[in-house]
DNA sequence: GCCAACGTTGGC
DNA sequence: GCCAACGTTGGC
């Protein structure tokens, strides 16, 4: 039960091993002009065992994320963020007074997890979900499967990629 | 605002 | 362990 045997962690430059992901926010909630203000922050409250379990087993530090904004006309990818923290217990799930707050959690077994993200890039111009739908590139992707909901998903690098020319970014690009 | 898809809960 | 009911997600 533990990594995802399915995650390739291939290393694009030959030294560093990177993986890739997606994260969704809702604009109104916490955009990625946020994040950029912020420098950093925890990605709390997310309450899906999936998604928990890639936060505590999957995402390492230096792993990059397409940050999402969903809920949003259009839907579309905002930017590039980085793990900066790897999983370690979400304390929202603690604290009676946060509206994450879950009765079951406790300092012995957590129950829910969070990683923390960095900003690398903000998309000069954004990726609306309906162009990444329709780029042959894309295709497989989880994002634009029908039924998919999840809010922290594994990205493949051909598609990171493929994102990354959409927004005339390659790979360089971000160092 | 609608609603399909999905995850969770809880009775049995 | 099944599954109906319910709540949430998130595109449209």
């Amino acid at each position: 039960m533990h990594g995802n045997p399915n995650l390739k962690r291939a290393g694009t430059t030959g030294l560093i091993m990177v993986a890739y992901w997606l994260m969704k926010s809702e604009p109104h909630v916490y955009p990625y002009e946020q994040l950029v203000a912020d420098g950093s922050t925890h990605w709390d409250g997310v309450r899906n065992y999936q998604a928990r379990n890639m936060m505590r087993d999957d995402m390492k530090e230096g792993d990059l994320v397409l940050f999402y904004h969903s809920n949003f006309k259009p839907p579309h990818v905002a930017g590039i963020a980085r793990v900066c923290k790897e999983g370690y217990p979400d304390f929202t799930a603690q604290d009676p007074n946060s509206k994450y707050f879950d009765s079951k959690a406790t300092p012995e077994n957590p129950r829910w997890m969070m990683v923390d993200i960095a900003p690398v890039m903000q998309l000069e111009q954004i990726i609306p979900l309906e162009d990444i739908r329709n780029n042959p590139e894309c295709e497989g992707m989880l994002l634009i499967r029908k039924g998919q909901r999840l809010s922290v998903q594994p990205v493949e690098e051909e598609h990171f990629l493929a994102v990354m020319r959409m927004a005339n970014l390659s790979l360089s690009d971000l160092s």
